[in-house]
Order: structure tokens, then sequence, then C-alpha cells
DNA sequence: CCCGTATTTAGAATAATTCTAAATGATGTT
DNA sequence: AACATCATTTAGAATTATTCTAAATACGGG
């Protein structure tokens, strides 16, 4: 349920992509990332181990990955994030310091897409709760 | 239960703004607006009436509006768009023309925040169906 | 080990938004 | 109606995020 190398490694097989040791880095920074990170952060987390990784390379994977349902992309105020749990679930955003957090998916009750009337084939959803997170209610 | 030139006035009363040409040329594009613009587009259609309007007044304008819950702002992949609906609604992205169309409010059964457990203080959500709309759906 | 082709790179290009400092103008006061 | 004040506007520069480019590199099958 979430971005593994192993679930890469049979994308890339599937699509004669290659497994660049740049694509693992980034693959590895996600997967034990909890925190959303943005294109930017995955750039400078990848770079620390492996100095010389591009900008366009950071994009390309990220662009890949999502595009094969891999992770998703959370965008607030046009601000981008990635999330590389592949769970049913929704988010919090903290209104006051922008961190992400995730939440259970059964917080909402079922929703019938095919009861969402319209002339619009509507094929998925997603649910965005804003509010403080802990930290910064604590910080008032 | 939508942004008008009226409340505008009460809002620069209440917080000492000056009603400027401008900002109700910003607010008359937006009232009538039943499409969602982006920054660039409320930019463009101003400009057609109102030769001079820069783009920072144009932004300014937004976010003050944004501030004070006259508009609300939609942001998918990146894109930003505003909407001058202020009744509780969702929205609806077609992911092929990227197009932002309301739903009615009841397609969600309602949500309590206060049982969406977590250290959060929870103050609202917003859901976001996704697909492809009737236009583009003909197209295919 | 070689080859073909996907990938990577640095930096330029584009796009979206914010900043700046000077000029302007709305509004309450006289 | 003229004034003074202070918010606002302006053009363009600056910043930020992302995409593009064309040349150099390096997977991975054979």
């Amino acid at each position: 349920m979430r971005l593994s190398q192993q679930k890469v490694r049979t994308l890339a097989a599937e699509r004669g992509l290659k497994l660049t040791p740049q694509r693992r880095a980034i693959v590895e920074c996600l997967e034990g990332a909890f925190n959303h990170p943005t294109a930017e952060e995955v750039f400078v987390a990848v770079n620390r181990r492996f100095p010389l990784t591009s900008r366009a390379t950071v994009y390309n994977t990220l662009h890949l990955l999502k595009e094969a349902d891999l992770i998703r992309e959370i965008a607030r105020d046009g601000v981008v994030h990635f999330d590389p749990n592949l769970g049913p679930h929704h988010h919090f955003i903290c209104r006051a310091c922008g961190k992400v957090e995730d939440l259970p998916w059964d917080v909402v009750k079922p929703i019938n897409l095919s009861e969402v009337a319209g002339q619009q084939r509507v094929e998925s959803f997603d649910v965005t709760f804003q509010g403080v997170c802990a930290t910064c209610d604590a910080r008032d």
C-alpha cells in the first residue's frame, strides 16, 4: 500500500524503463518520507547522497511515478506535495505551517460516484481537511 | 451566497480599504464569472475594460478577497482558480481540459468535523471530484 | 563487452507570483 | 472644493516553480 523499490522494478520491467541510481535514490527518499515532500525537498534530499542529480531528473521521475499511480500529488495554494502512501486516505493541511498529514479513509462516509449526478463522468474524488495542526495549535 | 460589490463595500468600510475602480472592475469580473477563472484570466478580462491594470493589483485584490472569505481558491496540479460562489458546494475538475465545475453540497453525506479524530483542530474540508467533463467525453 | 536507446545533465526558457519604489488617487477633514 | 494622508497602483525587476534543450552518459539485453 506504499511506493517501494519492488513496485518500481515491476513498472520498469513492464514499460522498458531503466533503473538508474538516480531513480532508485528518488524512490528511496519517497519510500521513507511521511511528510509529503515537495519536488524541491526531494531534490535536496536526493542530492545529499547523490550530489549531481539535476532538478529535471527529479521532476521527470516524479511525473513518471505519478503517471503509474505509484505516488499521489497534493496541491494547495499552488504548492505541490507528493505522497507515497497508496492506500485510500484523506489529507489534512495546516493553514498555519502548510504541513500535510494523512487522515484515515473512514472519516468520510462512502460516496457512490455513480450517484454524483451531472453530465460528467466522475472517476474519483479526494477530500482535504483544513485547520491548525497540533504543533501550531500549541504554539499560540 | 456570492461575491458582490455590496459585500466588498461592507468589507472596505470595516477594514478602511479604498474602493478603487480597479478593485470594482475585478469584483465585477468575478461576480459574473461561473467558470472559475485563474489570476491571469481575471487580469485579461479586467484589462479589456481597464487597459492599464497591473498584474500586481489583480493578485493583491484576489488575496484580499480570499482573506476576507469573499472568494475561494481551488488548486489542482499547481493551477490556481478562483471561485466567487460562496455557498457550500464541491468541485469537479476535468482531467482532460482542466475545467472546474460546481457540484451540489449534498452529494457528500454530512461530515462531523469534531469526529475527524487526530491531534489537529479541523475547521473545514472540501471535496474535489475528478473525471471527464461532458464536452471532453463527447469529443472522444 | 557492445550497442541502441532511454536517461541525465547544466543551464536556458517559460510561467506564475511577489516585490519594489515612485507616482497616483480615494476619502475624511476643513 | 481644496487638502493632506495614507492606501493603492504601476511597470518592471526579482523570485520561485517547472519545463525544455541538446549534448553527454550509462542501463541492460544480446
